[in-house]
RNA sequence: CGCGGGGUGGAGCAGUCUGGUAGCUCAUCGGGCUCAUAACCCGAAGGUCGUCGGUUCAAAUCCGGCCCCCGCAACCA
């Protein structure tokens, strides 16, 4: 048997709306670590799955009017779902999990049990604000203005029976974890999670492991109501999947601990400290590292659903071609921090690396072959000295690649592999194989070396290259006239693999090059057309909750008023300043910051709502006597305002109540 | 003094931990080649590495002050 064993994870997804390119980032860097290892001749796991419980999805289910388990079977199991994306992808993860799959809910189950019963979990009391119409509860820290920072409604104090995890016990353990071990990479995320959660004011706080506020979720099989929290039951994926507390598999021994977990930056927390705090309760072994991995933006802003500026990996996999992107995100953002998406930087890598540097390489390559020996190389060679620093990088590749990939540097392994690459088209300026080609008996010998070289410096490259981009690598492999044993790792270091006689096939062109401007403007229309289709046709303000008592009400003075004059503010673009009538013979004056939806001419004479005895406020160095009331709502996520506008029969000055 | 990340030739980035020629891609300019996907190869111009100060024989890199940008409710890698 193998004992060269690697297991690594994607985190699991919560599959409340489709995937982006985030999920797809962290995946098909996995998925290259994976593939890199199986060529090192690692028995390999690659654990991929979905994190399906939570009260976001039962809302997002009721909204839809479905029950939770047909909510997310829709986005995880239907066409254009989670599974599909993956395989349009070309991932290739040994095993996918759901933690709604029985087994796992079982697991999670005794795991719970299991944890109360040494003491690690205990009933207590939930104590914070909570917002009603929200279901929500909330930290001092977490409010706005002392408001839900969900809603903005008010919050009251609240308590509610729930289970906690002692963390605390485990602080000073998961910090030394952190501060003295490898355990979290890259280091930069390390005296965040320290400062911010461990050494921070009050300690590691305990934390609460269980819901009553709703039920989808694992049930606390000992305590009715109770639904264990996401988290507990999210992490433990990583252990019941290989049958940790169960019998649907039986892993454990050989794969756990995990060799690494790939994770967004924002769930490094839940990885770094209460994962291994929950492995330390139950005494298990921690997995060997968490690495937190930066995010994609999008044109310098962060991505995200209600910005509309989601890239959709569908779209642009069928555009470019799976290999493409996958080969882009890995080539071009450092993998431990942040990286800014956009389509101009897709199409150039595309354009200068797969089309340029290794596309035109394989294509001149493979058509100086055909055309000047058929396909088939003759045997006799002729070395020179021009060869010797080709084949000397190419040779000691693979070692300059491992080692870049075994820090998980995907950015700089590829940058290895295409310097070679470069070399190899400056190898054929310098041989000017088209000028011995036009005395084949003279310098055939010569000639013919330098294709061999070629195509064996294509080859390891191409060995190396297979982790990112499979198909294309094949496709390579098959025009090169590369077997099996043409394809290993372990042939990737040695110079002369492919066989004397080798028989080449110019196929198609691997990576067509893009036409920058037309493709940037039909992907812009797109991209545009999309985020108005995501964004909501009208969304208004939710209701108050919050009563406001009658007198209260009664002290705002409304009063019906007439534009005399309007005007714009200099200096400012979205102020305009009112002259108005309000009935009492002295003209008021009130700012409006509403210049962005109405011109100041079209105003005046119009009759228009005002709350008149507001505290007066300067603007701009402008007294504002009020505020004039609008209706607002936003439409495809714009925000739209309209002035109330009443009867002009109505005098200036009559109160509104 | 909440936490964290960042400021490097026109653009986007690496290098900073482990001080010692400032590197890559693109764009620009000049040249070469014609096998190839108008691709490839060579050369040039262009940076006081945000700023001020300190340590040092030596600072993009270490230390301190300051300025500016970004993220830090949720959805979310």
């Amino acid at each position: 048997m193998n004992d060269k064993k690697f297991y690594i994870t994607t985190p699991i997804y919560y599959p409340s709306g489709k995937l982006h390119i985030g999920h797809a980032y962290c995946t098909v860097a996995t998925d290259a670590m994976a593939r890199y290892k199986r060529l090192c001749g690692y028995d390999v796991m690659f654990l991929t799955g979905t994190d399906e419980h939570g009260q976001k999805i039962e809302d997002k289910a009721k909204e839809a009017g479905v029950t939770p388990q047909q909510f997310v079977d829709g986005i995880v199991a239907a066409p254009g779902g989670v599974l599909d994306l993956w395989k349009l992808m070309n991932i290739s993860y040994d095993r996918f999990i759901r933690t709604t799959d029985g087994y796992h809910v079982a697991s999670i189950q005794k795991i719970f049990r299991q944890m109360y019963e040494n003491g690690d979990i205990y009933k207590g009391a939930y104590k914070g604000k909570y917002c009603k119409p929200c279901e929500s509860f909330w930290t001092e820290s977490q409010l706005v203005d002392g408001k839900c920072p969900d809603c903005g409604r008010e919050v009251v104090d609240a308590e509610e029976e729930a289970y906690f995890f002692r963390a605390s016990k485990y602080a000073d353990r998961v910090r030394d974890l952190l501060l003295n071990t490898d355990f979290l990479e890259p280091k930069s995320r390390v005296h965040e999670m320290v400062n911010n959660f461990i050494d921070c004011e009050g300690g590691l706080q305990d934390l609460c492991v269980s819901r009553t506020s709703f039920t989808w979720g694992v049930p606390v099989d000992f305590d009715p109501g109770h639904v264990v929290y996401v988290w507990l039951d999210a992490l433990f994926n990583y252990m019941t999947a290989l049958g940790y507390q169960n019998d649907k598999y039986n892993d454990l021994d050989k794969f756990w601990p995990a060799d690494v977990h790939f994770v967004g930056k924002e769930i490094v927390r839940f990885h770094a400290i209460y994962w291994p705090a929950f492995l330390m309760s139950l005494d298990l072994p921690l997995p060997k590292k968490v690495y937190g991995h930066g995010w994609l933006n999008f044109n310098g802003d962060k991505m995200s659903k209600s910005k509309g500026n989601v890239v959709d990996p569908y779209l642009l996999s069928e555009r470019y071609g799976v290999d493409a992107l996958r080969f882009f995100v890995l080539r071009t953002f450092p993998f431990g921090s942040d990286g800014n998406f956009t389509n101009e930087l897709l199409i150039q890598t595309i354009n200068n690396d797969l089309a340029n540097d290794l596309g035109n390489l394989v294509s001149r390559t493979t058509a100086m072959a055909e055309k000047y020996f058929d396909g088939k190389l003759p045997a006799g060679r002729q070395s020179a000295g021009l060869d010797q620093e080709l084949m000397g990088m190419a040779v000691s590749l693979r070692d300059r690649y491992e080692e870049q990939m075994e820090k998980f540097q995907f950015q700089n392994a590829l940058e290895e592999v295409f310097k070679v690459i470069q070399r190899a088209n400056k190898y054929i300026d310098e041989n000017a194989p088209w000028a011995l080609a036009k005395d084949l008996a003279a310098n055939g010998e010569r000639l013919a070396a330098v294709l061999y070289n070629l195509l064996e410096t294509v080859r390891i490259c191409t060995v190396l290259l297979t982790p990112f981009m499979p198909d294309s690598c094949g496709k390579i492999f098959a025009q090169i006239g590369a077997g099996e044993a043409a394809r290993t790792w372990d042939s990737a270091r040695h110079f002369g693999i492919l066989p004397e006689d080798v028989q080449v096939h110019k196929g198609e062109n691997l990576f067509p090059r893009i036409d920058m401007a037309k493709e940037l403007a039909e992907l812009e229309a797109i991209q545009e057309a999309a985020k108005k289709a995501a964004l909501p046709a009208i969304e208004i303000e939710p209701q108050l909750e919050e009563k406001v008592d009658f007198d209260t009400f009664c002290k705002s003075d409304f009063r019906a008023v007439k534009v005399k004059a309007c005007e714009n503010v200099k200096k400012s673009d979205k102020l305009l300043k009112f002259t108005l009538d309000d009935g009492t013979g002295t003209d008021r004056q009130i700012l409006s910051g509403i210049a962005k939806w109405y011109k100041p001419e079209e105003l005046i004479g119009k009759t228009l709502v005002a709350i008149v005895n507001l505290p007066p406020r300067k603007m701009m160095g402008q007294e504002s006597q009020g505020m004039l009331i609008s209706a607002v709502h936003t439409e495809k996520g714009e925000e739209k305002l309209h002035l109330l506008m009443v009867d002009g029969a109505i005098p200036a000055g009559a109160k509104l109540c």
